[in-house]
DNA sequence: TCAATTGTTCAAAAATATCGAACAATGAAA
DNA sequence: TTTCATTGTTCGATATTTTTGAACAATTGA
């Protein structure tokens, strides 16, 4: 399998960030991370094909929302809050707290 | 011509929101709006063909994250910053403050 | 009335998303 | 070691969106 692509810092883009996020499943995917921690993508649970749950890590972590490492037979994906923090000050916080689900619970590190 | 569709603010969703403006077009035309002020579709000049770009003035407005009103010949469109501010407290200051372009021009209203 | 301007609508082409099936990598069990 | 199960990626086909040029509608001014 090919190493996994992860843009650095710079690289990151608000309309790829925006994007990433524009997608109902995927900013579940950042809620989860957010409040969970890191999971693996299995800890994912919705009704869409497993190929496309890959497709929306992906999209996730080519934009610079997520990191993804090997850990056995799973990938553990973590928010890159520090990372995302630098480049876009305010913007992840200003995000995850109007998050449909995320109204009440959300908090900062 | 049909009379436009603009959500109520309790429609306007964060996903559409994040969608609409993932798009570098898209966050060009608030981009402008934010800074000139109510603007025809005729102010953002871009290499696209002009049934995209009213294609992207649509997107924007059926998310919510502009108004557009007929005025003559044209459609003057406005940034809904009060709805927006109302809806997702923080989040339109969050990423105007962080537009490509906007680093260091953008100020509140 | 005629022409110019602005932007929308339509249908076709191009690009992207979703899916199921096959594959690769790892770890556990036999 | 040889299976087997688990996790997630990759591939090719289908479905959905985007983009485009051409035609249209609405308004204004000559």
């Amino acid at each position: 399998m090919k190493p996994f692509y992860h843009p650095t810092v710079e690289q990151i883009t608000l309309t790829g960030v925006l994007y990433a996020l524009g997608d109902p499943a995927r900013i579940e995917i950042v809620e989860l991370l957010a409040k969970q921690g890191d999971q693996p993508c299995s800890a994912f649970s919705c009704d869409l094909a497993k190929s496309t749950v890959s497709h929306h890590f992906k999209i996730l972590r080519e934009s610079g929302v997520i990191y993804s490492r090997k850990s056995g037979t799973q990938h553990l994906n973590s928010l890159r809050r520090e990372d995302l923090n630098a480049r876009f000050p305010g913007l992840l916080d200003a995000i995850l707290s109007n998050c449909c689900s995320e109204q009440a619970s959300y908090s900062s590190p």
